[in-house]
DNA sequence: ATTTATGTTTACAG
DNA sequence: CCTGTAAACATAAA
């Protein structure tokens, strides 16, 4: 699920709340998730000490005091759930909006769950009974989806949850690291990114059609098929068109879009649905801000024509035939 | 009951 | 190289 801006709001609690924990233990129930052997995991990891929370492209990274780091990726459905005391940080008590009651609080973030009334096997919990979203993550930790879970000196846990199990957490080096850095394309939210750059690497790309181009990775870093749909509807442009076709202004208004949706959606913590919540349990505001996905057959907020959806690999993409060319 | 879709990425076939 | 499709998996909606 998440892209860049779910990410980057993860990342940024749970630096807040983590950085500078030790890890104690580490319980793996899903072994697979693990990309790496359980021994040397196990070995490697415990005992250490978290010393920064970071993120490149859709990636959590920790570092570790030993010079090893921990690499999350969430895919579709992941989430990083961390729940502790409010002693854990002050700053995380004075904003968390569940203070008090059972004095817990919750960070991190992922995918929704959508529960239904689903039966829970392991708890036994009817998970439709459960009233809010705070309820549906909070009561059941760990519940069946708590594939991995870190548990802290302090009496803390984080917790990751992968309903589907596309998601991993891997062990690498510093050379590991670096290695995987390069296969990612530039960070789009970093100074670097201009305009020139931007053109540079699309001009490398003329025979690719331009929405599918944006999601590719090695790229530009961490945009996903919202916000690469949303670019393309703030800039006017067809999905469907290629680059070699793109006027150097529409080029320029792509650019503009995709920086300043990527910042809003920051701003909001992300686009969330339904039980969704992000970090500390509030939800994600993008939502409304979105202005074709997962707006089909609705109506253009800007002209009025509806929404329509086509297939591009094989993924949706949303437009509006009114507005972009 | 069956089919389809889901915010990701990779592997593979052509 | 490019393109499209399936597949990893669980669930809800159609």
């Amino acid at each position: 699920m998440p892209e860049l801006p779910e990410v980057e709001t993860i990342k940024r609690d749970l630096q807040e709340l983590i950085a500078g924990n030790t890890i104690k233990t580490v319980t793996i129930n899903l072994a697979k998730q693990v990309k790496a052997p359980r021994a040397k995991f196990l070995e490697l990891v415990q005992g250490q000490k978290i010393k920064a929370v970071r993120r490149r492209a859709k990636m959590i990274i920790f570092d570790l005091q030993n010079g090893w780091y921990l690499l999350f990726h969430l895919k579709m459905t992941g989430q990083l759930i961390y729940r502790g005391y409010p002693s854990v940080s002050r700053q995380a008590r004075a904003t968390s909006p569940w203070q008090g009651e059972d004095k817990m609080i919750l960070a991190g973030g992922g995918h929704p769950i959508k529960y239904g009334n689903a039966k829970d096997k392991k708890s036994g919990v009817n998970m439709g009974s459960l009233g809010s979203a705070r309820d549906k993550l909070l009561i059941n930790l760990p519940n069946k989806y708590s594939h991995v879970v870190f548990n802290f000196q302090d009496g803390s846990h984080l917790f990751f949850n992968d309903l589907r199990q596309f998601g991993w957490v891997k062990l690498l080096d510093g050379r590991e690291l670096e290695k995987l850095d390069k296969e990612f394309g530039i960070e789009p939210l970093e100074k670097e990114f201009t305009f020139k750059k931007f053109k540079e690497l699309l001009v490398k790309k003329q025979n690719k059609v331009i929405k599918p181009l944006l999601m590719e990775q090695d790229v530009i870093a961490g945009v996903g098929n919202i916000y690469a749909q949303e670019a393309c509807f703030c800039a006017g442009v067809m999905p469907s068109r290629r680059v070699k076709d793109l006027s150097e202004q529409e080029l320029n208004k792509l650019y503009v879009c995709l920086v300043k949706i990527l910042k809003l959606a920051v701003a909001k913590k992300g686009t969330s649905s339904d039980n969704y919540v992000d970090a500390f349990g509030r939800q994600g505001n993008m939502v409304k801000y979105l202005k074709v996905y997962d707006r089909k057959g609705e109506k253009c907020r800007r002209c009025g024509v509806e929404i329509k959806v086509m297939k591009q690999g094989s993924r949706t993409t949303a437009y509006c035939p009114g507005c972009q060319r």
